[in-house]
DNA sequence: GTAAACAGTGGAGTACTCTCCAAGGTCAAG
DNA sequence: CTTGACCTTGGAGAGTACTCCACTGTTTAC
């Protein structure tokens, strides 16, 4: 697939998706012509990369995550250790908001919410 | 309160700070000499910066926000609705967060983790 | 009165993530 | 064989969020 095709059906710009290859976050073969050709799954990856974004992951990171994931062997083990561990972030960051969640919780309806919880001075 | 011990109190540091009065994002008031003078709510109202700013908030908008707090009158009702909505914001990245996770534990064992979950191809 | 610890300013520099040219090559249609 | 849609590169510019620096002033302690 080329380029233009990549960017319509990622929803970005051809220079978004060619800034991404120039940071390793994405490859491509080229055709006889030069043009860039992606594999149907850059499709896929790119929704990822979108998703690890707006998690928080910067582009260096997820980038590396990329790398491992075409580094490890093809063995279910590998794969599964680096998913656990990705899961774990996960967790992780979840436990960050759910604390977030109840801390806005507690102080909704107190009159005074730019002052730590439970004290009024 | 002068800028080191706000500096100190919320673990950023005194230009960071100079940073976040110069965009609007707190303010002070000047003692004779010329230092700043924070009030005690800047530790808590930085927290909360702080906090928002994992929530995905520019500094602009985080700084809108405080221009409303600042201009709505001190019904409990406005600071609630902005909790709330905030609270909101948890919810669905936590969601988001659950969805990857789910995705990611669903490829655990398969050995075709960029491709879509169910192709093979 | 001098040193140390604090404060101030202005401005330069950095890292990240794009975004936008300009100048040019490729290809299919008419 | 020209037009238009597509692609290429390199490099400049932009917005966000700091971070650092040099130089200077203030306060506190001895």
């Amino acid at each position: 697939m080329r380029i233009g095709e990549l960017a319509a059906q990622t929803g970005m710009t051809k220079d978004t998706i060619r800034f991404y290859e120039k940071v390793g976050l994405v490859t491509s073969r080229r055709l006889a012509n030069g043009y860039r050709d992606f594999p149907p799954e850059a499709v896929t990856w790119l929704y990822y990369v979108r998703t690890a974004q707006t998690l928080g992951f910067s582009l260096a990171e997820i980038a590396r995550h990329g790398e491992e994931l075409k580094d490890a062997p093809d063995t279910a083990e590998a794969l599964s250790a680096l998913f656990e561990e990705k899961i774990k972030v996960i967790d992780a960051r979840m436990a960050e908001l759910a604390a977030l969640r109840t801390d806005l919780e507690t102080r909704v309806g107190t009159g005074c919410p730019l002052r730590p919880v439970g004290r009024t001075a």
